[in-house]
DNA sequence: CACCATCTATCTACCAGTAGGTAGGCTGTC
DNA sequence: GACAGCCTACCTACTGGTAGATAGATGGTG
């Protein structure tokens, strides 16, 4: 072959990625990914040997990135009212250029009674993840004086993620990236001192 | 026949809600359809031609019966506050029972890109009508001294609208329907005087 | 009333296409 | 020569959908 290597299973994922992201994991098939990353079907079974295999692997990379990003923004700045709002931001914007319209994690969330078990414990963790991080945010914030949280930090990291999500949701339902940013800035407007 | 009558089209229509409710669109046959309700497959195609005739007839109905809720939570009381907190009430239940853990429109909505257009359509009239009707609650409900609005009618009514949505995606997320209320009940408890 | 046409709802049998997945072979690189 | 990566060829199961037949109800006409 003429050199592609590692490489594939990259392409394999971020192909994957979009096709889940625009219509959930039984919205695309192994000929989808094959047509895009120019590979016939079959060896795509050789990087991920089932479907369920390929959808675990992306959620876990999936939440590895969200990981980094996370950790990202707590490096750009100690005060949890910017990293909160880095966040939201970096949404607004993959929202707005169309280059990740909706959260892999709340997409499949979606249908998770319908997912391969092992997927959906992939989906969990994501969840439990960002509420813990948002979660962590708030509580800082608000011992740093930049929130003012009138439940506890967990239940308003919840209410705060269930925002986010819906914001998406209403967004794609009404075909207006926009629609993001209008639902979840007074969040951050009722929250912020 | 022993008589089925116009019955078997509703029958239909309930086992598809359930069917799209667990796993969207994509995510059931015209087969797993005709195994619950107990006539051969082909028969569906009889009441419903295609499948996009089908699930558009189910949005549609779907709708229907969410405007007809609507307007008997107004009959139920003038006050805006009760009516909107019996739409919340309603649906705390029915998350909470399994008889509709989720709302078909969100679902729908969120592999929106990958519907056919006539479901598509149905889907953003959904949002529009819900949009609405929450926007003259809460309009009637600021007149009536019974909400504080720190935004307009509007845009508040998008971000309940979205907090609701989102909730329910966390609740199935977790696995845990309590969690519906927990992240809605503050939503009124701000809201309401 | 008897007759016939039509309609509705279902059936069996089948279609082409696609799903995810397997077997085994080729080729270039370490 | 082992192996990674890709290929062709193929498999079974299932997809949405069609064709044609059947059985029973309906309704008009002589």
């Amino acid at each position: 072959m003429v050199r592609m290597e590692q490489h594939t299973a990259e392409r394999i994922l971020a192909t994957a990625r979009q096709l889940v992201i625009a219509g959930g994991y039984n919205g695309f098939s192994y000929a989808d990914i094959a047509a895009v990353v120019g590979i016939r079907k079959p060896s795509i079974h050789h990087h991920f040997p089932s479907k369920a295999d390929l959808v675990q692997a992306l959620v876990a990379g999936y939440r590895d990135d969200l990981a980094a990003g996370l950790a990202h923004f707590e490096n750009l700045s100690p005060d949890a009212a910017v990293q909160l709002q880095s966040y939201i931001a970096t949404w607004e914007a993959c929202i707005t250029d169309g280059s990740m319209p909706f959260c892999l994690g709340a997409q499949l969330a979606a249908e998770l009674p319908a997912l391969p078990p092992e997927v959906a414990v992939e989906v969990k963790a994501h969840f439990r993840l960002l509420a813990a991080w948002l979660t962590e945010v708030l509580a800082r914030g608000a011992q740093q004086g930049r929130f003012r949280l009138t439940d506890s930090a967990e239940l308003e990291a919840e209410g705060i993620m269930a925002t986010v999500h819906g914001a998406m949701l209403s967004a794609r339902a009404y075909g207006t990236p926009a629609t993001f940013g209008l639902i979840v800035g007074p969040l951050l407007q009722r929250l912020i001192i």
